[in-house]
DNA sequence: CCTATAGCCTGACGGC
DNA sequence: TGCCGTCAGGCTATAG
């Protein structure tokens, strides 16, 4: 689930505990996670580089070091980061730990192995960050530009074409529900049977939900009004308190309300 | 090229 | 109590 919102909060702990911090040392809990070499390459490549900056892309956080050597970390779902003074403190699923030159650790956490994770020279080897669509909360990211991206999107759901991340980055399951019932659009409408006005709320909903969602993203739960919290807690839509439907989009279960949404 | 689907992986949860 | 099946989600690979 650390989709565009979450990604963000964990680059904000990355910056304030490890960056300009050295790695010591690297422990590989778990070698299948890493994608494009083996352990002991990882940790030849990585230890003794400092941290020296950090950004997110999509889903993606991308650490340079003082070397051309750059960490690529994925979260796929439920990962996150971690900074602790001991090894008693290692948190549970810890799949990679680096030591730091202060003695203390940062681990990255996943609990389904979904995660991925890459030593590269550059983002751009990384097939998912090359091809990787335009990040929704740049100013770059105008009305024009939406409707293009989805102007070539023809027959696909709608919901399906805004968790493709060569489209738009950094939108998963929990927010495209989120932004398309804040749109008024059903998730199953295909993309090419759109109007010009739903276009534009799905292109102000895009906006708002994810940099709403910025504050509180790195909070354990969800905000008390997500329609996947009302679901989840029993409740049903806000608007108008029919229960909303579950179905599947894109192979992902979905969740809308069909007063509300058309 | 475009779209849809299976598979990866394992914890949580419900049913029996 | 504990076993077992199902579901969840990101992405990639493969099929159509």
């Amino acid at each position: 689930m650390p989709e565009l919102p979450e990604v963000e909060s964990q680059l904000d702990y990355l910056r304030s505990n490890a960056l300009g911090r050295a790695i010591q040392k690297v422990s590989v809990f778990e070698p299948r996670i890493i994608k494009n070499s083996t352990a002991s390459s990882f940790r030849k490549a990585l230890t003794g580089r400092r941290l020296v900056a950090a950004s997110r892309r999509g889903k993606y956080l991308i650490v340079n070091t003082d070397a051309r050597r750059v960490l690529v970390l994925h979260f796929g779902m439920g990962g996150d980061l971690r900074y602790y003074p001991s090894p008693q403190q290692r948190p549970r699923f810890t799949r990679i730990e680096f030591i730091l030159d202060n003695g203390y650790r940062l681990a990255f956490t996943c609990p389904r192995n979904i995660c991925r994770v890459m030593s590269v020279s550059s983002p751009s080897d990384v097939p998912g960050l090359r091809q990787m669509g335009p990040e929704p909360l740049c100013k770059e990211f105008t009305l024009g530009v939406f409707k293009t991206l989805i102007g070539t999107g023809t027959s696909r759901a709608i919901k399906a074409l805004l968790m493709d991340q060569k489209r738009i980055a950094g939108i998963g399951n929990i927010y495209a529900d989120q932004i398309l019932f804040e749109s008024g659009v059903r998730p199953t409408r295909k993309t090419s049977d759109l109007d010009a006005t739903e276009i534009g709320r799905l292109y102000r909903s895009i906006r708002r939900v994810l940099k709403d969602a910025l504050p509180t993203a790195g909070e354990e739960a969800l905000p008390s009004h997500y329609i996947y919290s009302r679901d989840f807690s029993g409740q049903g839509c806000p608007g108008c308190g029919r229960p909303f439907e579950k179905t599947r989009v894109g192979g992902r279960t979905t969740r809308y309300c069909t007063g509300c949404q058309r």
